[in-house]
Formats: structure tokens, sequence, C-alpha cells
DNA sequence: TCATATAAGGTTATCAGACAACCCTACAAG
DNA sequence: CTTGTAGGGTTGTCTGATAACCTTATATGA
């Protein structure tokens, strides 16, 4: 919309660019300021970026900064490069590798969208888990539990070991990918409880949920995936109304 | 005399179908390598990285290539670098954002837990979609299931519209993690097919799933949450089984 | 005229070497 | 014992050059 049809000759204005002041960083610096103007749409997809010898003039660096700060927004796929041709602003749906802004979960509505990825995920890695549980996995999981009914209860590490014990029942169920993603989402989630200031909130969220934790486990060591995805189930559809999150059940 | 870039192997004329991935970002390549020294542990999180310059000689490549794989990794989240210091490996937790070197699909077991990732989410996308879906989207996915059937079936444009029609139920959830998460793993397992060379199967598979297609689109439409999890997650079964794919079922 | 081959110029990818900024350690000076 | 400093090692940045590749225009031959 930004007349965008000036990026074939003698472009005019680049952009808003200015010039860089040294101090730290500088590839990450430029890639952020590349990386506003395609997320604000000021490249528009499949819009060709000058050329790395432009950038480099233009920011006032050498070309090897402009080639980092370009692999990086390739690397989260903003960019595609071709080589002999020129670097191109991609399209949203091309992506590959995922990758979740903090500050959006500040947002209620997303994080609920999160969350509700979230259960059928964990709900799943519940049933897989108890197929699938090697007697590691058990020990990992009553160390934990340990550690959340323990003293420090009310101290971040609980916090840290209802964490952990997710991430050991995506791990129990032997598939690397459910503990990538279900370790990333968990992860984000309370982290933006964190930042919420809800630390309060988790704390609670700990202390009630310790049985219910304790069910989970159990369900998995009894190696019944039907019990273990209901247990799983009721304990985050209890975390979400703890947290006042309204999912929707079927 | 001993220039690494160019000591090839000798040209073999026989058809060995092996990539020889000449074009395939040389610093891709050794990120993937080192990240996975790091996620397998024998890089142990902490501790240091070989200096640019030794990693450099090590791969045969030049510097620079090293220090944007390392950029690579850092972006990841997998190293640290400190100036003057040198590189670090992070903890898992850490990470913020995900990634699938898509060399390890071409494992059949891997593929296989990808697959299973993907059946909850896919089930429960249905589900939702069902309760949230819009006019438009059901209008997007009818198109979509016209490109199936029509007469450009048996090309890749049948294979690109299986893979549009699941993006396009994902997008009805109205949940933009669903659409982010499911788009990239759906996408990972066409690309893993199409890397097999198993297209024919796919084309197969798409001849033989239009009448499946056809069923989610109007569960969907029906509202019935219950009912469109049911019909996507019989698609999914006999998709799975068509191309010999024992999945987990409970 | 039309299709193919070739040349030319531009762009990214990679290489090579150098210097700057920074960190750590050890050792000398007080 | 403390402090300062010199030295070496590592990452960060710069510069210039070459290779690989793509696009376009021109030439060539039927």
């Amino acid at each position: 919309m930004t007349n965008p049809g000036h990026a074939n000759k003698a472009n005019v204005t680049v952009a808003d660019f200015i010039q860089i002041r040294r101090g730290e960083h500088l590839p990450a610096r430029i890639a952020g300021q590349i990386g506003k103007e395609i997320s604000e749409g000021r490249i528009a997809p499949g819009e060709k970026l000058p050329t790395e010898h432009l950038l480099s003039k233009t920011f006032g660096v050498s070309r090897s900064v402009v080639r980092e700060a370009i692999a990086q927004l390739r690397n989260e796929g903003l960019v595609e490069t071709r080589q002999g041709v020129g670097a191109f602003a991609t399209d949203v749906e091309r992506r590959h590798s995922i990758r979740i802004e903090q500050d959006n979960l500040t947002d209620r509505a997303s994080f609920r969208s999160l969350f509700q990825l979230r259960l059928p995920l964990e709900i799943e890695a519940a049933g897989l888990a108890a197929l699938h549980h090697t007697v590691e996995d058990l020990t990992k999981l009553d160390e934990t539990l340990g550690r959340m009914s323990g003293a420090d209860k009310w101290t971040d590490q609980g916090i840290v070991a209802d964490l952990a014990f997710h991430r050991q029942v995506a791990a129990a169920t032997q598939n690397e990918y459910y503990l990538m993603f279900l370790g990333f989402v968990a992860e984000r989630i309370h982290l933006a409880i964190h930042a919420a200031r809800e630390t309060a909130v988790l704390e609670q969220i700990v202390e009630i949920t310790i049985a219910e934790h304790v069910a989970i486990r159990d369900a998995i060591a009894s190696g019944d995936p039907v019990k273990a995805r209901n247990a799983m189930r009721s304990h985050l559809i209890g975390a979400a109304q703890r947290i006042d999150l309204e999912l929707e059940i079927f």
C-alpha cells in the first residue's frame, strides 16, 4: 500500500532507515529495522529488498553485517534469498520456523488461544506416556513430585517443578516432537503468567494441583492411556478455571 | 594445493539420487551439525564451543560461513556468544523458536512421531472449526475441494490443495496458534513425503480421500464439534494406513 | 521469422586476510 | 598483598576479491 513499486530501479527512498550507532550487536539491530519494515507492511510480501551493497551503504556498515542481519531474518522466515537474484520478503504462510513473540501473550485472548492449543497436546501426551514410559521416566516424575510437595513449595522452585513435570510427561512419550512442541508451548504459558505478575496465582495452582499431578503420574504408571488422558484433561481444565480461563471442551 | 572447497569426489554418472545439495546453503548445514551436537548432548549446556577459527578449519569452510552458522544457532537460542570469550551452548529450556531439520524426517520412525503429533492437533482443530467457522471459511473450503476434484487432480495442484484444505480448517478455528503450528507440521509432513518421492502415493491419497475431505467439510459446516472430530480422525487414520503408518489410537 | 545459443551485467555466496574490541590470565612493580 | 599492565586468545567488523547463479539482451543459424 505504501508505494511498493519502486523496488525495481533507482529506489528513491529505501525506507526511513537511520544510520546505526555503534555499541552493541550491529546485525541484530539492523535485522530489527528491516524486520520492522516487513512486519509493518512497508515492504510487501514478495517484494525485493535493496541489495546488500546498497543496504551496507545505507546503514553505514560493512556488507558482512548486512549479510548477518539478512541471515537472521531468513532464519526467522521473514525473508527468502535467491542467489543471483536478491532477497525477498516472504508470505506468512511459508515460514519454516515457529516463533512466538512473548509480547503477544500479554493479550488475554492470545494467551487463551495458546492454552487451547496446549490442551489436546498434553492430553494425547499423557496417553502416549502411559503406553511408552520407562522406569526412568517414572523415577523422574516421582522426584519432581517430591520437589513440588517439598518444603520449598512456595518459592519459584515449585513453579519450575510444575513445568518440569509436564516436560517429563512429554519426554515419557518417547516422541521427540511432543517434547519439542509441548516444552515450547508450556514454557511460553508459564512465562506469560509470570510476566503478568500472577506468580501468586501460579503458586496457588501448584499447591492445589499436587494431588492432580499425582493422579496423572499414577495413571501413566498404570499403563492405561484412557485413564491418563482423563487425568490430564481434568488437571488442565481445573488449572484453566483457576486462572479464570474458559476453554471449550468436547 | 589442499583446497578443501573443491576436494569433491570424482563425478559419478550413475543415477544415484542421494542429495548432493550443492546449493543447500552451507551455513545452514553447519548450523545443523553443530545444533545436533548440542541437542544430542555431545556438547553439554554451558560448555564452550570450538573457536570459529578451529571450526572453519574443521569444516573446511571460511570463517564467514561458520559465523553465519553460529549466528543462526544464537538466533534459535541454542548458543550464546560473548565477545572475546567464545560461544557457549545453552539449556534446551531457553529455546524460543522451534525448528525441524527436514533430514530427520527421512527416518521413518521420526516421520511417524511427527504424524502422531499432528493427529490430536488436527482433530481438535476440526472440533474448534465446527464451532467458530465463518461463512468465508466454508467458502474457501468449498473452493479448495473443487480444486482437489477438478481436472488437475493428478498434478501437484491436487497435493497443494490437500495441504491448503487442512490449513483452512486450522484457520477456521480462529485460533492463530492452530494455524501456526498445524500449518508448520502439516507442511513438514508433506515435504517429507514429497522428498521420499512418494508423490504417486500422495496423489493416490488425494484421490481416495476426496470423499473424506467432503465429510470433514460437512461436519464443520454442521457446527457439531464431535462429528467434525470424528470425521477428521477417520480421515487421518485412513491416510496413515495408506502410507503403511501404524498409529496409536485410543 | 523463430528458436536456440551466447554474451553481458547484476546479485548473492563464499573466501581470505586484516584490524578492532573485548576478555582472561599471568606476572611484574609498588 | 594489591595493583597495573602486558600478552595472547576470541569474537566483532571491515575490506576486497572470486565463484556461482540468474536475468536480459543480442547474435546465430535454420
